[in-house]
DNA sequence: ACATAAATAGAACGGTTGTTCTATTATTTA
DNA sequence: TAAATAATAGAACAACCGTTCTATTTATGT
């Protein structure tokens, strides 16, 4: 199941190499602090040697988001798009994205600190993220026009407004997480998801979940 | 209406000057940016004497976060307790929470840009992330509780899940505004909060709400 | 195997970092 | 106003920053 290239050549090798050591890097100590010494001893090469392959301190911090994001879509977005279409797949699109990870091993998201370290500071880096947020913003109104077209969510569900909701109930499951360390944090973004997924429902199902506990 | 000490000593006065630039530069390039040369510079000091003043760059950022956190705390959180208590209040410190940044005349939020930098870096700093972030939560649900027992929420809503939804609110908000640029940011957390609050409201008023567009 | 090209090392660059000194001013207190 | 104290400046420090060179080693295509 190795999913891509077959050869690499030397360069792409310790590319691959020094990219994995920034994306670790740059998740817990930030995309500025991604200097270039201080990777290259921990890709055990020297300074110019890793410099070479980049060109620039803002390439190598522009590269390191692009494999951030090609891991996040590796592991967690496209791997959901197995499931069926729908609720079921939005569904396993936020599971996903809350255990991605755990799952490239990572201990820090480099995604969201590129997010908050970049968002009022113009300048190529910032043109990335905007972009790779944007269109993982998209691909979530896509996800839930998708469950509108089903039949599942009611047809004057907002998708936008989903979306801008989804994203907030991840970025509070991280705070919960890293920061207040609550065992429950999952438990609670779940809690969330349904709360929001079921006020999104066709009426007939709505009404149905909303009742559930009339007491 | 000034609210603070009559008289402040030259070193008190200087130290201000320094946190007011501090605030701002910590919030826009977050608190590891936060040099002792540059601010000296932005101050109009000399690196030693600004130096002088903390004892430490460490020291300089705890007082940066602490000097966020009281100003918060004077021109959203302290504000909003004068609307009664309940909902209402709650919905004050939404709504305060959402313009605080142009209240104080801040670019960013220090506050959003320390909890992403250090929710995964042990030290003093984190600590007091830790600390403040968590006697926020706190107030929350603890407003969260009153409205409970002044009976317009539910007896069984469940505050800690309330404070845990508010956060991802207002952080989505922010990304939609400050990496999106989206008008219609203020409004769709509105839209959130006002979801949020409907789901937690007591049995009578919860049904003649989620009802409200029966068809 | 050999020529060509790619990858890497090492030294050096001016600039900035946080921090520690010693002086020299300002400010407060008596 | 004089003495004591606090505030600030300036120079120096080793360490690191991103970047640019020139060599030298290593991999590649024929």
């Amino acid at each position: 199941m190795s999913s891509q290239s077959a050869k690499l050549s030397k360069g792409e090798e310790t590319r691959a190499l020094i990219l994995e050591a920034a994306v670790q890097h740059a998740g817990v100590h930030g995309f500025e602090a991604l200097t270039i010494g201080v990777l290259a001893e921990q890709a055990g090469l020297s300074k110019s040697g890793l410099f070479a392959h980049f060109g620039s301190k803002e390439e190598l911090q522009i590269a390191t988001l692009d494999e951030a994001v090609r891991r996040y879509n590796e592991v967690a977005f496209i791997p959901a798009l197995k499931a069926p279409r729908g609720l079921r797949r939005l569904s396993m699109v936020f599971d996903n994205w809350l255990q991605w990870l755990e799952r490239s091993g990572l201990k820090a998201c480099p995604m969201i600190a590129a997010n908050t370290e970049f968002d009022d500071r113009p300048g190529p880096m910032r043109d990335a993220v905007v972009q790779h947020m944007q269109r993982l913003n998209q691909e979530i109104i896509r996800g839930v026009q998708i469950a509108i077209d089903t039949g599942e969510f009611a047809r004057d569900a907002d998708p936008e407004q989903f979306a801008f909701e989804l994203f907030g109930i991840i970025s509070s499951c991280y705070r919960s997480r890293y920061l207040f360390s609550d065992p429950a944090a999952s438990a609670r973004a779940r809690k969330a998801f349904d709360r929001l997924t079921a006020s999104s429902l066709a009426r007939p199902e709505r009404e149905s979940i909303t009742r559930r506990t009339p007491k």
